[in-house]
DNA sequence: TTGAAAGCGGTACCAT
DNA sequence: ATGGTACCGCTTTCAA
C-alpha cells in the first residue's frame, strides 16, 4: 500500500516545520534561500506531489473567475454552457465564476464590464470572447501586468499579453471541410464558399484551409466564388441564389461561418436541396432540420462548450499553479452528419 | 458572498452532532428514523451539497478499483490509456486503480483475474472487457449480489447485472458510415463491407447500421457482399482482393471492424486506393498513413480513451454515492479525415 | 442511538 | 526566517 508523501515527511527530511515547507513550495516570501533548496530537493527525491483536494479545501480566500462574452450572437450560449459546466465543477474547489453579457460583439460595454470584473468583484482572472482582436490590447497587457491572467475563447488578441487563446484552429477546420468536399466531388466540378468577412482572420483562415485542401486535390474542383455575407442572413440568401444562377452546374458550397437557415432555406427554394453538397459550419437548432433531411451534407462543429469549459479549466489550474499549455489551445472541431447530429445538442 | 452550507450547519438546525448527520447523509446504521427524518429535511430546506473534495479527504480507506481488459488486441491500449488518466485524476481523490491484463479476447485467466482483484485485491468495483457477451454473466451477477459494481467497456456483458456499458452505439457507427457514403456515392455504385462475424453483435449491429442508411439513400447504392474476415489481417486482404475483382466497378468499401493496414494494401496493390472509397473504423499507428495519402477516405473513430476514462469515472461517482446514468453509457464516436487525424493520437 | 474528537493534507496567520 | 496551530468539510473511531 503505497503512502503518500505530505508535507509532514517534507518536513521531517529536512528538519523544519510545515509553515516552512508551505513557504519553499508555493514560493511565498520570507524563507532562507539554503532552507527553501534543501525543502525542494527533500520534495523531489521523495517525490513529493501536491493533493490539490486539500489545497483547495485549505484555501481561506475564495478564487473568483470573471468572464465577459455576448449573449445571443453566434454559438456563445454554448460557451458560457461550457463556463457554468466547469462552474459547477469547481464549486467544490473553493471557485466561483461571475460572468457579464455583452448584446453582441460589438458591445463598447466590454471594456466596462472587465473594470467592473476586476476593481468591483475582484476576480483574479478573466475568460473573454474579445470583439476585437486588437481594441483590447491595451487594457489586457494592464492586466496581465498586474497579475491577471485572461484567456480568450472563439475570439482571440494575438498580440496581446493574454494568457493564451482557447479556440478551433480556423486553418484546419477549413482544412477538414475540403477533406469533405475533395471526397464528394470526385468527379470534379465547382464550388463556391460563403464567408462573413475576409478581413476577420478567423474567417479568412478558414477560407485559405479550405482553399489549400480544394486545390490539392486532384480531381479539378474549382472554387468559383469567395463570397463575404457579413453573417447577415439575406446576405447568405442573396449569395446562395446568386451562386446557382451564376454557375447553374454547381456542385457544392462551403459556408464558413456559422451556418444560418436561410442558405438552406435558399437552396431549398431553388430546388437544389440534396444535390448541391451544403458543407456547413457550427450548429444551431435552427439548422439541425436541415443536417437530418440532407440538405446539410455536414457540419463542421467547433463545440463552443468544450471552449467555454477548457478555458476556465486552464484559468484555474494556472491559478492553482501548475500550468502547462501554449499560445494556443486547439479544441477539436468534430464532424457532424445526419446520424450523428443527435449528439450534439446545442442551446443556441 | 454566498456561504456554503456544511454538516454543521446541518448539525445545528436539527439540533443534532455532526455524526449523526453523517449517518443520515448516508444512509448509515445505527440512527433513529425520525432523527434521520429531521436532518433530511434540513439538509432539504437548507439546500445542502457535499463537497466532494472534503469527502475524499476525510475518507480513511482509499477506494480500489479493478480493471480486467487485453492487453494487445484492437484498441485496448487506448482503453488502458484512459483508464490510466482516469486514475491520474483519481489519485488525489483517494482512488487507486489496479490493472490486469489478459493475452486476448479468449484468455481464460480473465475470470481468474476477476478473482484475484477481489478476492486478494480486495477491490470495491470492477471494470472489464468482458471476451464473451454471456460466459462472464454469473460471475458478474454474484459480484453485483456481493455489492461490487461492475461496468463493461466497449464489449458488454448485456444479460448480466453490470452496472452499465460504455462503448459507442454499433448501430450508429454504421449509420455515420452510411451517410458519408451516401454522400460519396451520389451517383449510386456498389459496395462491399467487411466485418469480423456477424455472430458478434457489435459487428452485426454496425452492418445492419450501414445497410439502413444505404438502403435509405435516394441514389440506388447496393451492398454487393459482407464479408465476415474473422480479424484476420489476411483475410481482409483477401476480402478486398476478391471484391475487386468479382466487381470490378466497385467504388465503396466500408471496414465496420478495426481498420487494419492489410486491407488498405489490397486495395493498394490492386492499384484502386484513392480511387474506390474506403470508410473504415478506428485509429492505429499502421493505419494513419493510409489515411494521410487518401486510401482511406474516413474514419469511425470509437474513441477507446474516452471510453476507459469514462468507465472509472462511473464507477467513481457511483461508489461515492452520486449515481447517474442509464443501462447504456454512449461515447460519442469521431469521424477522422486526412487533416483531423493529427489530433487523435493513439497508442496501439 | 447519539456525541465528541481525531484525523485527511494542505493553507494562513500569529508568535517567536 | 522559522515554528506552531487553527482551520477547511467530511469521515471514522471511540465513548457515553
Amino acid at each position: 500500500m503505497r503512502q503518500r508523501i505530505t508535507v509532514k515527511d517534507l518536513a521531517r527530511a529536512a528538519g523544519v516545520s510545515i509553515g516552512t515547507v508551505d513557504r519553499a513550495l508555493n514560493g511565498r516570501p520570507g524563507i532562507n534561500v539554503e532552507t527553501r533548496q534543501r525543502v525542494l530537493s527533500a520534495a523531489e527525491t521523495l517525490g513529493y506531489r501536491r493533493n490539490k483536494l486539500a489545497q483547495s479545501l485549505g484555501r481561506k480566500s475564495q478564487i473568483k473567475i470573471g468572464c465577459v462574452f455576448p449573449s445571443r450572437y453566434s454559438f456563445y450560449p454554448d460557451i458560457e454552457a461550457g463556463i457554468n459546466h466547469a462552474a459547477a465543477t469547481l464549486a467544490d474547489h473553493n471557485v466561483r465564476v461571475v460572468s457579464r453579457r455583452t448584446e453582441n460583439l460589438g458591445d463598447e460595454r466590454e471594456g466596462m464590464f472587465i473594470d467592473e470584473l476586476v476593481e468591483a468583484e475582484n476576480v483574479s482572472a478573466l475568460a473573454l470572447c474579445p470583439s476585437h482582436s486588437t481594441r483590447l490590447n491595451q487594457k489586457i497587457d494592464e492586466l496581465a501586468a498586474r497579475g491577471v491572467p485572461i484567456v480568450t475563447i472563439a475570439t482571440d488578441a494575438p498580440a496581446s499579453r493574454r494568457l493564451t487563446c482557447v479556440s478551433t484552429d480556423s486553418f484546419n477546420n477549413g482544412q477538414i471541410a475540403g477533406d469533405l468536399m475533395c471526397g464528394f466531388l470526385r468527379e470534379g466540378g465547382r464550388t463556391v464558399v460563403l464567408t462573413g468577412s475576409l478581413d476577420v482572420t478567423d474567417h479568412e483562415r478558414k477560407v485559405s484551409g479550405f482553399s489549400s485542401v480544394i486545390n490539392g486535390c486532384p480531381h479539378g474542383i474549382e472554387i468559383a466564388h469567395v463570397y463575404e455575407t457579413h453573417d447577415v442572413a439575406a446576405e447568405c440568401a442573396d449569395a446562395v441564389t446568386h451562386a446557382l444562377q451564376t454557375y447553374p452546374e454547381l456542385r457544392g458550397i462551403y459556408v464558413s461561418t456559422s451556418t444560418g437557415a436561410s442558405a438552406c432555406q435558399a437552396l431549398k427554394d431553388q430546388g437544389r436541396a440534396g444535390e448541391v453538397y451544403l458543407i456547413g459550419t457550427d450548429l444551431f437548432q435552427q439548422n439541425i432540420p436541415f443536417v437530418q433531411n440532407g440538405t446539410i451534407q455536414a457540419l463542421i462543429f467547433q463545440n463552443p462548450f468544450e471552449q467555454g469549459r477548457k478555458a476556465i479549466e486552464i484559468l484555474y489550474s494556472h491559478l492553482s499553479s501548475d500550468t502547462r499549455f501554449g499560445p494556443t489551445n486547439f479544441v477539436i472541431p468534430s464532424i457532424i452528419t445526419k446520424h450523428s447530429v443527435q449528439h450534439f445538442r446545442c442551446y443556441c
